[in-house]
DNA sequence: ACTTAACCGAGACGGTACGTCGTGTCTTGGT
DNA sequence: ACCAAGACACGACGTACCGTCTCGGTTAAGT
C-alpha cells in the first residue's frame, strides 16, 4: 500500500503516526493495535490516518521500512560463507529485537489480507532475496558452490529456519544457532 | 456430587462448531472468522462456544486436530531419506490444501494469543518434531546421520522451507519441490 | 417510531435512556444531544439505544410521551370558556417549562425528519386536537358556540398563539396571556 | 486604517453561495445542508462561506431575505379586513412554496442557535409586525377594530394559524383556509 | 505598468459523532 | 441441567462534517 503522492502532506504528522505506530504494536501487540491508538498517540485524527494507508496494516509495513531502509546491498568478500554468515547474524539480531516483533505482526496482518501479503513480498522480501541470490550465483561462477541448484532455493534453505523459529517460537533466534544452521545448510552445497 | 466430566455436553452441538468452524475459515479468512458466524452456522448460542473454548483460535486449533489426529508416528523403513521423503510429501499436500489455509490462520492468530501459541506448539508442533526426532537419532545411531547435530536441528533444518513458504507465500507449497530442498539439507548432513 | 414490541428488553435500561435523554437536552440543547452522549449518561451501550429507536428524535418523543401520559381526556363543565381556559393554563404552564424546550427540540427535529413529524402528529397532537374538537361540538350543540365553524378550525385558533410564541420566541408564554389570546378568539365564536 | 466596509468580497462567490443555500436546502432539507456541501455546489472553498458567515442556518437566513427584501410596508385601502386578507394570502402563497421549507428549516436551526432566532426575529418578523400593527392601530383610531387589545396581540391572533399549520404539518396551508381564520379572528375584534 | 496584499479554490488538518459490528457476559424461555 | 436466542455494556470500526489552517494562483487597488 504505497501511500499516494505526498501532494501538501504533513510531513509532521505523517512521522508521528509511523512512531506511534512502532511504539503501539511493540507496547500492545498486533492484536491491540488500532488505528483509533495509533491516531491518539499521534496526536492526528483518524482521519489522517485513513486518507493516507488503507489499513493498520499497511501503516505497520511503512513503519518497518522506515526502519530497515538501509539494508540494501549484500556485501561480497569473496568468501561466501563468511558472507552470509556476516548477514544472517544482522537478520537474526533484528529478527530478535523489536522489529520481530513488529514483523511477526505484519506477518500475521498479512494473512487476512493478500494485498498487505504481496506488498510485504515486495518490498521487503524479494528485494533482500535478490541480493543474495545474486551473490550466491556469484559465488556457483567462481565455484565455491554446486551450480545445480537454483540460487532462490538456497536463499530459501538458509532463511528459513529464522522463520520457522520467528513464527513457531519453539526456540529463540540467537545469531550463533542460525549460524550453525547455515554452516550445515552450506555443507551439502559446496562444489 | 462428583460430576461427569464433560457435564452434559452436548456431542452434536460440539461436532457442527467444529465443522463450521472450518467452513468459516476457508470461506472467510481468518479476519473474517467470528464467533457470532461460528455459532450462526453452527446453529448454536454463543454462549455454547464460550462455554467450551476460550476464543475462536482455539476452536479452530481443536477443529484442525480432530482433522488430522491420525498422524502420529514415524515410518522406519531403514531408509531415512525415503521416511523423510514420505512424511514431506504427506505434511506438503496437506499445507497446500486448505489445511494450509486453517493453519496458516492459527499461527496468525497465535501471534497475539502466547496461551494459542502454546498450545499449538504442544499439540501440533512437539508431538510431530519429537517423533521425527526419534526417528533421525535412531538414523544417527545406524551412522546413516552425521552424529554430531542435534536431531531437533535437523527437524528445524527439513522442515522450515515449508513453513517459509506458507507464511510468506514466496512460491506455492510443491511436494517435489519440498523433496528437493530435503536432498540439499540431507546432502549435508550424512555420515 | 413507536418501538418494536419490547420482547426482552432491559426495563431499567430503558428508563435510564429516557431520563438521560430528558435530562440531555435541558441541559445542552437539540444540537448538543447526541446518542452517545445519551448513552454514556445512561450507563448504557450505543447499541441499546439504537437497538430501541431510529434516531435521537424518536427517544425524546418518548421521553416527553412519558412525563404527560396522564393528560389525556378535556374536562367538561357545561361552561366552555371556563374549561378551556382551564385546559390552556396547563398546557402554557408546561411549554413555559422544560417541557416547552424538549417540544420546541422535538418539532426541530421532526423538521428534518417526516417520519418523526408524523409520529409527534399521530402520538401528540392529534389525541389532543380530537378531545379538544370534540368538548367544542359538545358547546356547539348545546348553543354556546357558532355551529357553522369545523371544530379542528377553532382548535387551531385557540392553540396557534402558544406556538407562535414557542417557536418564534417573541413573547415568553405566560398562562394570562394565553386567556386574552383565548377570550378574544372566543368573542368571535359564540352563537 | 479603517478597512472599507466589505473589504474586497467577491460578488460573484457571494451569490452562488447563496443559491447554493437554497437550493441545498430544498433539495436536502436543513440536517441534509452542509457548510461542504454548500461550498461544493457554489464552486467555491469553505473558508469562504466561514468567511462571510458565521454559520450555515446564517446564511440561510441571507438566502431567505434575498428572496423576500421587496416586501415591506402594509397597503392601506381604509379596509382593514381586506388589507389582511390581502396580505394574509400573500403569506399564505410563500410559506406554501419552497419559501416555507426554507423557513421552517430556519426555525428548526434557530432552536439551537439562540442568536439566529434573535436575527430571524429582528430581520423577519419584527419589521412586518410592526408594519402590521401600524395599520392595525389606525384600523382601531378609525372605529373598524377594538381599541383595548394591544395590535401586537392581533397580529399573533392573525398569523400564528398560519405558523400552526407550518410547524406542526397538521394540514397544508392554503390561502383560502387562511382567510377563513382571519374572518373568525376578527369576528371577534370589531368596534 | 507594477507591486502588493487581500481574497480566492482547494483540500489537509485535529476533532466529534455517526451508525454498525463483534466481543464476552448475562438472562429468559423451552425441552 | 442445558440449550437457542438474543439483549446487554463496551470498544473499535471507517465515514461525514466541523471549523481552522496552509498552500499557490488570481485580481484589483494604489502607486
Amino acid at each position: 500500500m504505497t501511500p499516494p503522492e505526498p501532494r501538501r502532506r504533513s510531513a509532521s504528522a505523517h512521522l508521528a503516526i509511523l512512531e506511534a505506530t512502532w511504539e503501539e504494536v511493540v507496547e500492545k501487540g498486533y492484536a491491540g493495535l488500532t488505528v483509533e491508538g495509533i491516531a491518539a498517540r499521534a496526536g492526528v485524527g483518524k482521519q489522517t490516518v485513513y486518507r493516507w494507508w488503507p489499513s493498520k496494516a499497511a501503516v505497520l509495513l511503512e513503519a518497518l521500512n522506515a526502519r530497515t531502509a538501509q539494508t540494501s546491498d549484500f556485501p561480497d568478500t569473496g568468501d561466501i560463507a563468511a558472507d552470509l554468515a556476516g548477514q544472517i547474524t544482522g537478520v537474526a539480531e533484528f529478527l530478535a529485537s523489536d522489529g520481530g516483533v513488529v514483523f511477526k505482526a505484519l506477518l500475521a496482518g498479512a494473512q487476512s489480507d493478500p494485498e498487505l501479503a504481496e506488498d510485504i513480498r515486495r518490498q521487503v522480501i524479494e528485494p533482500r532475496t535478490q541480493a543474495c541470490a545474486d551473490r550466491l550465483a556469484k559465488a556457483q561462477a567462481a565455484g565455491e558452490l554446486r551450480a545445480d541448484v537454483d540460487p532462490v532455493d538456497i536463499v530459501e534453505l538458509v532463511y528459513a529456519p529464522l522463520y520457522y523459529r520467528l513464527i513457531l517460537g519453539t526456540r529463540p533466534i540467537s545469531a550463533p544457532d542460525m549460524r550453525h544452521q547455515l554452516d550445515r545448510v552450506l555443507a551439502g552445497l559446496r562444489a
